[in-house]
DNA sequence: TTCTTGTCACCTAGGTGTTAATAT
DNA sequence: ATATTAACACCTAGGTGACAAGAA
């Protein structure tokens, strides 16, 4: 079995709609994907990977909040349904580099995703994830028995187990799009600490599961609840 | 077979004698010890790891320089044996990282030690190379076959196999005592940029083997060449 | 108008020798 | 006198969102 780490951040990202930067680069996530194990045969060989699935076949845009009063006339709500998906883009997966390891090694400790890397560039040559930005994906969670027989290729299937944890979805950008996302990553990840404009003490130390994010005021008083848009 | 890298460095430490630091916390190498390795079968897992013996059974002080003559007033300038070594340290033995891994992982690319680090605190539970300061090691790199079969013991001969280059014999001190070598390591450690003087962009890019090291005029003129001495 | 790209200041994380203080 | 330690400034290396400019 399989325990997803931080996920009372991945349900507060969630629950506003988790983005995730990508870039020609490569980005990594944030919240990184990081997971506990159990169950493992400690003493046979594992590989671990990832991959991600397109959520449904929709291309997404942003919703222009076109409100007259200006306090409100800043950027934008919620998501909205653009057209149909782009072309599929290559379906790579994300073998963690520690694979392959024994179970009792990947047990003891948590394995962490933190070098994988999603890019929108459909040429990268640098064996990152490529997604296609506006649309969502759910990352999954694969974990597969190197079977020593020699006719393992026969038993793939049952070798083969798949994890999926629906908080971890997400909609690539290039941009962020929802300015609470924003405030959260800066609040949250802590290579984006020279954004943050209070309290610089009190996270992630003292964070508690439904708390308030660290945001100013004026960030905190405007972009209220997003709502479903109807068109 | 094994090809140390960076020989060319090495060499030039070695003519000078060496040094290499030790603390409590644990520090790194440098020049990284380095190998490509060739020959192994691609399919089959193999251990590689290195330890460190003692050079001799002599514990190593600093001759000091009581020349009169303001100019070479400094400090000193060879070694001298100074009575037996210490008790010995707990021998340990750095595995890479990577280890296990294919024949073919370990020969497609540099195999370099840089997680290594070497420290004197005889207590330390942090899995470094415990070494003794004033006494002189020679790094000792070694390949493990890992053999599927079930008596592998009875083999453990046959799938070790080590390799020692005395080019990269040293001396563990707390603090650099030849200033050579501290200008050689700040000329040739990126990480030691910050106390270059001169010639910034030269170094290593166009470092030939042989050429003079890039020290200051000043540290270029003292400390001409140092001989054995005699007590 | 909407989305993407490249550059940037500002961080985290950690590897350097220096230096002054301390220990032996 | 010699050896060790700890704090420090200054680097490498690379992960952030902001922002302005560009592309579609």
């Amino acid at each position: 079995s399989v325990q997803l780490e931080m996920k009372a951040l991945w349900d507060e990202f969630n629950q506003l709609g988790t983005e995730m930067i990508v870039t020609k680069a490569g980005r990594r996530m944030f919240p990184t994907f990081q997971v506990k194990i159990f169950g493992m045969d400690p003493m046979a060989d594992y590989m671990l990977l990832m991959d991600f699935v397109p959520v449904d076949d929709k291309r997404y845009r942003q919703v222009t909040n076109t409100c007259p009063v200006p306090r409100y006339a800043f950027h934008s709500s919620s998501w909205l349904v653009a057209g149909k998906a782009d072309p599929a883009t290559p379906g790579r997966v994300h073998y963690h580099p520690d694979s392959p390891a024994k179970g009792a090694q990947w047990m003891k400790q948590i394995v962490s995703f933190d070098k994988l890397k999603l890019t929108n560039n459909l040429l990268d040559d640098n064996g990152h994830i490529i997604l296609n930005s506006m649309h969502r994906y759910q990352p999954r969670f694969h974990v597969v028995y190197v079977d020593p027989r020699k006719d393992s290729e026969k038993y793939a299937e049952e070798n083969f187990k798949t994890f999926v944890f629906e908080e971890t979805r997400f909609t690539a950008v290039t941009a962020y799009q929802n300015h609470r996302i924003t405030q959260l990553k800066i609040a949250s990840n802590p290579f984006a600490k020279g954004f943050r404009d209070c309290d610089p003490e009190d996270w992630p130390r003292n964070h508690r599961p439904g708390a308030l994010p660290l945001m100013s005021a004026f960030a905190r008083s405007r972009n209220p609840v997003s709502s479903p848009a109807h068109q």
